[in-house]
DNA sequence: ATGAAAGCGCTAACAG
DNA sequence: CTGTTAGCGCTTTCAT
């Protein structure tokens, strides 16, 4: 049975729930007689009120209706030029500002994209994807959007598991980064939440996802090292042969001497190692030196493999790009801090992330749009660590670093 | 004048709503009788539902009032033991997840956390503060909470702007990182927000922050220089004096010298770059090297001045450390990683984000809790840049790298 | 110990 | 074009 509150009763929940509850107390000894005073009270409260402004506070002084307020708001149909502006005056004045979650329980869109990689790439912090995520963060913004960062175990018995955003609906779409279980994108895409991926793939699936053109970069490395620096003997070191991006890199390694038809060396292919790390090149080249294997040059995986490798051929007494020249991948920041600084394919990280925040966004907001692959171009940056010192560029003039772009020939300069 | 819906009426809205509007265009066709296939209805509904199980199944499931479910959700409120576990059975059963937004728009928590810097960090993308955020994501996770991040302008028009999540009301609290604008600070401190700061602290205002023992590091950075190699020309290289850690080392470096007696020399305080940047430290040096003064040792701000410092030693033919040794700040991960490796300040970045972290929380749920400075201890990392190859530990024996703490120190360790 | 009911602030369908 | 109204899914008195 529905009991009616009378005008005091409602103002003393009010302040309760606004104020202080203590308030509230006094009113109701104040308030013998059943006035309704709701109306000037909520002006008081308006010009009092600790609290930001509601869309109620809003329509009431601009004179119109809450639903109209919302049209204005959302820019979602008709409104008389007029009544927009006392509406968006109104606002104005208030400072009013729509509450997110308030939004979201009425439109079931959250304004939240869930961000998942591996706790394995996050743990040991990997510059790569933290730019990537910057990216991404970067771009929400400008489509007003927040991003909520997860990690997932990539293997064992939680691999599978949704992150909390995702059981809590907290998210309008996912972006997952790198190696993650397959089992885990699946699920997401069986509950039929858009997301893309970046810097992966699922083998035989057309899921959406930002990748590089990881095979021809590397083969377009190894040209330059052939043609440029008269090469024969390349090696490549490489761990985490699962990740499909690792393994199109190795790929393009084999390419770029078939294209010189300079025959594989299998000793040279070292892909022993679990992680594609500073510890695995450094490894990795102390075995190939104490198989006393011959080679000029050593293409990696990526720049952390690379530090690695370096340090064991300056152990060895080798100097670097004399004795042996080094290519990395990835040009993370250290690339062009080390002693000599590295050779290396430019990922466009943050263009990526920006770039999958970009898809997803379109996909959220048409759903049902079609899967796409996109592939962006690296670039091979080079510096001392195959050029040499004197034909590197020094340090001072980052902006002159050679880069070679996959379209063109050795175009010079310009940075991206 | 309200106007009763009858049964099929309410059905098509409900099937308009929760799946396909043209769904319910047949159902209205089908159902020219009034029937209340409610109750029927929602338990087909149940079963096929593609949406998840709101609070509402789980109470029909388990034979209670939502209310009782909620009491046991949040473990606020006395439930007699058969009752909840009914409710949790059900929970099970529908793998009930109570959803973010709704829980916030009744209970004024957002479970967010707002992680703010400036643009300028974050563009620089400098690992640092990476590793302090991801230190705090970390542990958000523990807390329940997630963590929304943004960027402000360090100065300019924009600079005393609340970020978006502020005004939106789509946070808890806020963690500052690093030099924010002091008047950004004051009005989320006005708005009665909870707040911390971490690697910052304002001028005369007892706000919780997290720092470092950043004087005291420096000193014992000097002291090791001069007592274990016996330098006495110590340069002090760094930029964004403005900064209150960067004033704080250089602060430590003049009481270094201070200790052992050794008088300051201006020209060796370099000061001028705008930011403790790799060129600013570059620059720096080559300035002093070009000045031909004498100095035997370089300590800088942080580990990216100290790269810069390397590179124009290295490019003037001098030896590190047997003819200058430099000591950097932070222990970022290049510092192990370029030759030689650096000696430096590792600050606990990871732990200082978790504990920002922890404190924002606390001060959440307890609101009122006083402000509380924590300053944590920072460790003297020595490598090959101040030992020398055959003294540092070997690339391999990470683990046994020398670490000095400041405990073990002479110094005394207490910040006011 | 449990349930009924009143919101939280907003959106969107629908009626005028 | 504008207003009325019914929720969205949950928390929280308050009464029982």
């Amino acid at each position: 049975m529905k009991k009616l509150l009378t005008g005091t009763e409602k103002l003393c929940r009010l302040w309760s729930k606004r104020f202080d509850p203590s308030l509230a107390l006094v009113l109701r000894a104040v308030g013998g007689e059943e006035l309704d005073f709701r109306c000037e009270m909520e002006l008081v409260l308006e010009r009092f009120d600790p609290m930001q402004a509601t869309i109620k506070d809003v329509a009431r002084r601009a004179g119109v209706s809450v639903s109209t307020v919302s049209l204005v708001i959302n820019n979602s149909g008709p409104v008389s030029p007029e009544t927009r502006q006392k509406v968006l005056r109104a606002i104005e004045e208030l400072g009013y500002h729509p509450r997110r979650f308030a939004r979201s329980l009425a439109s079931k869109r959250t304004g939240n994209i869930g961000f998942i990689l591996t706790s394995d790439h996050f743990s040991r912090a990997e510059p790569f994807y933290t730019k990537i995520f910057l990216g991404s963060e970067f771009e929400a913004r400008n489509y007003d959007y927040y991003i909520l960062l997860t990690t997932v175990e990539k293997r064992g018995k939680n691999a599978g598991q949704l992150p909390r955003f995702l059981l809590e609906r907290n998210v309008d779409g996912v972006i997952f980064a790198g190696y993650v279980p397959v089992p885990l994108v699946e699920r997401v895409y069986e509950l039929g939440v858009p997301f893309v991926l970046v810097d992966f793939l699922v083998k035989d699936r057309p899921f959406s996802c930002i990748v590089m053109d990881n095979d021809q970069a590397v083969r377009r490395a190894v040209g330059h090292l052939v043609a440029e620096h008269g090469h024969r003997r390349i090696a490549f070191v490489a761990g985490e042969i699962g990740h499909p991006s690792i393994r199109a890199r190795l790929e393009g390694y084999r390419k770029g001497l078939e294209d010189f038809g300079i025959p594989r060396d299998p000793r040279l292919e070292r892909t022993e190692e679990p992680h594609c790390s500073m510890d695995g090149g450094y490894r990795a080249t102390r075995r190939m030196l104490e198989e006393k294997l011959e080679f000029t040059a050593v293409v990696t995986a990526n720049d952390a493999t690379a530090f690695g490798v370096m340090r064991a051929l300056k152990e060895a007494g080798l100097r670097i790009p004399e004795d042996v020249a080094v290519v990395g991948f990835d040009d993370i920041d250290a690339a062009s801090q080390v002693d000599p600084t590295l050779t290396t394919l430019r990922v466009p990280k943050e263009e990526m992330g920006a770039l999958a925040l970009r898809r997803l966004v379109e996909v959220i907001e048409r759903p049902g749009l079609a899967f796409e692959r996109t592939v962006v171009p690296t670039e091979l940056v080079l510096r001392e660590s195959c050029c040499g010192r004197a034909r590197a560029p020094k340090l001072m003039d980052l902006t002159k670093e050679k880069i070679i772009l996959p379209e063109g020939g050795d175009v010079d300069n310009t940075q991206a």
